[in-house]
DNA sequence: CAAATGACAAAAT
DNA sequence: AATTTTGCCATTT
């Protein structure tokens, strides 16, 4: 399902950087944003997956239901080295991680394909 | 199976 | 410039 691409990509985000939702969506292909943190949040394994790098467009993190608070989810990535901006904004300039080409490129592959075999 | 839901984002007011 | 509406589609019920 797109949620373990989803996974996939996330997971291989490295320390210190993070994704948007509107980054993640782009780099599939996919035209709806939403289901990209809906994915994230009805997976609980937060401890094998960083969904902590991943934050809104603007930079600030999602909405209170990030695995046990916003707070929470500041401190991590602040112990990774994410540029703050002000309390509950990183530095989305400076900390969006560039999909490698090839990275980005599987994984719209996967998509596409998911795409295909569906229905 | 039809309908509602959803950690957002960009466009339109 | 700030707030509201629209888009959009996999998953779940």
């Amino acid at each position: 399902m797109v949620f373990q691409i989803i996974y996939d990509l996330v997971s291989e985000i490295p320390n210190g950087k993070v994704l948007s939702y509107g980054t993640i969506a782009k780099i599939m292909g996919m035209k709806d944003v939403r289901k990209v943190g809906f994915a994230l949040h009805a997976n609980r394994n937060t401890n094998k997956i960083p969904c902590h790098r991943v934050v809104t467009s603007d930079g600030r993190l999602a909405s209170g239901y990030a695995f046990g608070g916003p707070n929470v989810q500041k401190e991590l990535l602040a112990a990774e080295g994410v540029p703050f901006i002000s309390d509950k904004q990183v530095d989305i300039e400076k900390a969006l991680w560039e999909v490698p080409d090839d990275l980005s490129e599987r994984i719209a592959q996967k998509f596409q394909k998911y795409k295909k075999g569906r229905k």
